[in-house]
DNA sequence: TATGAATGAGCGTTCATTCAT
DNA sequence: CATGAATGAACGCTCATTCAT
């Protein structure tokens, strides 16, 4: 989706880096749609036409901010996802991953939260992939979870999947709001719990 | 929010009321920043001014919809929940409202699932209002249930209710852009299931 | 080409009309390239955006002046041209319409010379039709001269249309660019002269 | 009107050559307002910044093209000419030499008959000289065969000069526009022998 | 000489909003 | 009440030109 590709990692520091930063705070302070092109690049420190130089639309801005970061992130979770055992503990550390995630960056958070049902064309083309992957992946944590007997062998695993995600998005939503953030991790343990139970698990008394 | 409001009722049909279906339309088509206040007029059979005698700012078009649509659905909720016993059946109706209230009007749902999260802050104002009360009707179910020993006593009831708005919003946004649309109720007994067990409950074998 | 059609008629005399006539105004002193849309709509007393009300683009202001102007005077060139005998006299009479139509505007002859030309795909698109309307009345003219005799019988009539049309095209051109204009009517008759020797006509001493 | 002039012999194989040849190619295809430097620097295989040694502005790459190619060509004529009886064969030679000109290279003759007439005032001030040298040749060519009793006693010499070269400008406009060109010196009798009786010239059975 | 990233003025176009009728 | 032509600020994007390397 970027168009010219500049060395990146010049004297300056990483211009489309700065680039992209500048994008996550305007966006998340505006929105993306409130927000302008010159904006960015004054938040940049860049002119106008230097984003150009990176990203061919505005739209490819917070297209990148999706693939990028969504993107890096799941590669992340993969890995540490398999190294739990198959049910509980691995739903208890995928709750931890994706609100350590948005904990990382609020502003990030924010773009993400009020983005991800942008129902442009060209930015659902370009954003849905990765969401939908992040969507395979948490299938195959409530799948292997099924196939294993951790949870209700009756599952559906399309409604659990979407339960999961929906409860997580609304909680980070809730806090990327609040004026006043409370510790989004707070929420890890209760939250996990309630998860397993509704999947049908049995629950012994360790928190992890 | 609207400034003017003219009668309204009068013999030729509701005007206002044919402005916001044909925004509710035009919305759900190109999404609220796609589309332009001459579209929401041509669809409405209207001229352009037309629309401005009804609603001040093409916000209040998306205002009043959340306003007028979901306040009404809320008032609907509230003595069809109080018909049910407390804890899981409670629960359970308002799992059935929620989806038969989306099922009614897709354009409509399509509308509220993509823009209720709009970081404009005219917007942001004129919907977040009434959202917050339908977050209060779900939170005093939950609370009833957890009173009533029906839910888990150490229930977090703000994080119930997130997860209970979250799955129910997630699985109607899915069913909203779903090429072929599953029937949204068919969700309904598993979804509701699920979510009384992750509160707590001990579920006997009987569906409603 | 035009977008919207508003009365024109109106109180205000014809605002297309006028927008139409700032362009002549306009790119007859920069040309096509050197003009932009809010110098048009300064000249015309009009807002920039109002232009847009009756030409969707800027290209389809040149390409509208193209096809309002030269069509019509195509349309008058047909009954006059009809009214003459043919051969020399037919020709001789298209020689006086031609410079008669560019005298008339000076400015829109400038538009005309200079732009009928334009690369642009999209201009081209709009113009080139209209202009080989006109090379094709040419070519009737030519033919007809030649199919009764009036004109060297192996004459290429597709040669002597382009002879006809560039001789004058140069020296409208070279009328419009002079500092000191002379009278573009005073080269009819030798001009005439020229192109019927050229075109095999014997020429009694009889100028018209 | 260039600014800088480096060596341009050198070794690399005449880059300032290079980069003419590419405005040419690149200006033929898009029309030169349709081009920009980043395009025929591309074509020319060097950096955008590169054409600036060697040109000051993009108006001097058109500017040089003509002054180059055109000047070149009048000083070629000019002997060719002079070797060439007064009148018809003197016309008949330049008319070949015209076509040849433009047969030699079809996208730098598309460049020239499509920008000869550019208004913007840099462009027309660094064209019109070499241009008007040109008319004052073909002056030359009309006006001694008038003297000399091979042409028309009367004939006006700017308008035969007009006619000469508008009638040859349209045929290789034509030519350049056309999808399939047919092979331009084709027209070099015809032409010629149309010209020649156009001027009052007795033409005896002797194409050349 | 040569590079190409960076600049930023400028342009075409859109569209929410107004207001004379 | 209704119209829809008119407005003009605002925006995304381009590209000739510069300059640090």
């Amino acid at each position: 989706m970027t168009r010219a590709e500049p060395q990146g990692g010049g004297r300056v520091g990483g211009k489309e880096a700065r680039i992209l930063q500048a994008a996550v705070s305007v966006f998340a302070e505006n929105g993306y749609h409130g927000s302008s092109m010159a904006q960015v690049a004054a938040e940049a420190g860049v002119a106008t036409g230097t984003i150009y130089l990176y990203f061919g639309r505005k739209q490819d801005l917070l297209i990148t901010l999706f693939q990028r970061n969504l993107g890096e992130y799941i590669e992340r979770c993969r890995p540490a996802l398999n190294a739990e055992a198959v049910g509980v503990p691995r739903l208890r550390r995928m709750v931890s991953m994706h609100l350590e995630f948005f904990t990382e960056d609020r502003a990030l958070a924010s773009v993400f939260q009020i983005h991800a049902r942008e129902p442009d064309p060209v930015l659902r083309a370009g954003i849905q992939p990765t969401v939908a992957a992040y969507f395979d992946l948490i299938s195959e944590v409530v799948q292997s979870g099924v196939d294993n007997g951790a949870f209700a062998h009756d599952l559906d695993p399309r409604l659990a999947r979407d339960m999961f995600f929906g409860a997580l998005d609304e909680v980070v939503t809730r806090w990327v709001r609040a004026q006043h953030p409370f510790p989004l991790m707070s929420v890890r343990a209760p939250l996990a719990a309630m998860l397993a139970r509704g999947f049908g698990a049995q629950l012994s008394g360790d928190p992890s």
